[in-house]
DNA sequence: CATGAATGAGAATTCATTCAT
DNA sequence: TATGAATGAATTCTCATTCAT
């Protein structure tokens, strides 16, 4: 009998690409990177590890991509906020007020993000993910700059300068401290302000 | 007669110490936290492993004393700086301008800075010396809300803020990237710029 | 089809761990847990050091159990000859006629018993194990007291004697001599002589 | 000027050697031969480790030598009484007494001298001091059998049964807990009882 | 004679990755 | 295809002993 690869096999390929996907996630977020180890992950993603080496060729890659896709999804996000309607100081508003929050919700994803993963294929990779991050800012800034609302200024720097300023002012939460639901609504606020401020917005 | 212990034995000491120091700070630079396994440190220092162990008690609180160091020297000089003369935008600029010039001729320790060193000893550390830098910042801020030079806020997320927004800013172009002297101070001055717009203080 | 762990596997795994405790069994007898490292008991059970760690959290808790399985075995026999027919006399003689065989039989393991394992948390669990010995005899001497047949006495402290008694006649012929069969009959013979006397017994 | 080794040299040589001794006995007695390590014992004897080396080749033989005087100084007392005054049951009864007394007094060289220290060399001189307590007890058994005091027996296993009665049941309370002196006072008579019972004596 | 800095061979433990079944 | 047992290189830390000063 022919061996063909089934439509169901491809979905349960699929399947698992994901379940391995999400179980990392899952052990990043309760404990960094450190805790997410091949032996792990593939105990919650309810397989072998040698599984996990048929849909990843290495745990570094497959830290690569669990990192890209939380990047990506808040990317995409933002995005569609940067690229609507509303003046640009709006949607830098905006865009803030929303990565803060979710950022504060899912504390130690945000915290492997600024996190040195010890890996340098996975370190490398994590300096691209915050690069695209800014480049999100990056646009709103050109935008507003091109329309009036901004002052003149080197975009790369202050988009740079935004991701760093709300990774920082989180760390410090994130750590050992849980806040309260209004500490954070202050504490997004006094992000925004800042940001706002700097990138010569209205300063609230 | 008293055995007594001779200045130039006290300079050996001394020395093995620095050269631990340096040795290690070398390889942080180099090739991050990682690489600096006590046998390359070791190595590097031009002694044997035993000795490390005769100057640090464990690897872990000879990474923090590296990182202490590093950050108390920088500490040390925007503190000056911080309680000096001039108005409190003007020690602000100065602060900013200091940091970023010095981040950028040392390279990669303040990448190391930023980094998660994979050992929870040393990481509560880094967290402990990112919040003396911030501490600086805050003395300033509070002296300028003081004398009505800067709006009031968040003086705690601002510094955070501040923070975070030149070491992002500078990870960049200290990882792969080396640049001249020329977009060293543009980059220098894009970053001071945005800080200052952000507290409130003329953007200069 | 649901995966099914074998039969085959499971006898696999069985014997892995057998042969560990094997191994480490055969180098404590041959020269104390001295010379049962890793490395050595791996090297003997033919297998890489790192799947000593599938079965066994640390040395420490290898050693434990390599002590609770030889001490083990021995209660078994001692209780079933304690708890046995015959009075307590009898049953003591046929006791200490047991263990003094049985030592002298598998040489050595009685002597890594008498030693204090360098690693606190296994001397820990010998002087439980001793303790555990000796409660058995303290069963036999309650309740020869009981039936009037030994005198009064401090069933702990003649508990203890006993086994100490026995331990350390033992660990001189063990030690560096061996013996022939008849020194051996000879040596059990003087050794339940004398603990019989102790308790108050017939000294046969 | 040619050198000559003066009086004073040789005893400070003396006394060296003696703090060197007192020093290892006290850390032993603290911390079992574990914690007696030669940088310790120069410590705590004021002088440089390169100096220990001066009177013992090796760390092995100070043991060793540790070992001997301790117990050297036991068998004096002992040999005194088992060659003194009264009938072979006495001289025991006081032998033990004297033994167990003295052994409770300064716990952690009893437990020391119990234990395997590792070394194979001590271990062996371990068991050849075992081997001369034996002896006195040996020497005392030895005549009371030839004054018709206690009946024929193997004076060999009897003597090493004695020396393993009361070091196994000094285990215990020298272990964790620390008794009392009431306890102390009881545990020596239960220990002392025994032992006279066993060889034949008055079971008191 | 005295020092104590320096050595370096070990020993335990971890975990990504492979591969026989 | 799926498993998970097995590997073993890599890394930290210890401490008896030596030897230049």
């Amino acid at each position: 009998m022919v061996y063909r690869r089934s439509p169901l096999m491809e979905e349960r390929l699929a399947n698992n690409r994901d379940r391995i996907l999400l179980a990392t996630r899952k052990l990043v977020a309760e404990g960094g990177f450190r805790e997410a180890q091949i032996a792990a992950v593939a105990a919650l993603a309810g397989m072998s590890t040698g599984m996990i080496y048929r849909y990843f060729p290495s745990k570094a890659e497959l830290f690569v991509e669990v990192l890209g896709d939380a990047v990506g999804a808040e990317i995409e996000i933002l995005r569609e906020i940067a690229e609507g309607p509303g003046s640009a100081g709006e949607r830098l508003h905006a865009a803030l007020t929303c990565f803060v929050r979710r950022a504060l919700r899912g504390p130690n994803l945000a915290y492997a993000f600024i996190t040195e993963p010890v890996d340098p294929e996975v370190d490398t990779a994590r300096i691209r993910y915050r690069k695209k991050f800014g480049d999100v800012f990056k646009a709103i800034l050109i935008d507003g700059i091109e329309k009036g609302e901004f002052p003149d200024q080197d975009v790369d720097a202050s988009a740079a300068c935004i991701v760093g300023a709300f990774t920082e002012a989180l760390v410090g939460p994130i750590g050992p401290t849980t806040r309260n639901t209004h500490d954070q609504q202050r504490l997004a606020e006094s992000i925004r302000s800042f940001c706002l401020r700097a990138v010569g917005g209205a300063s609230s």
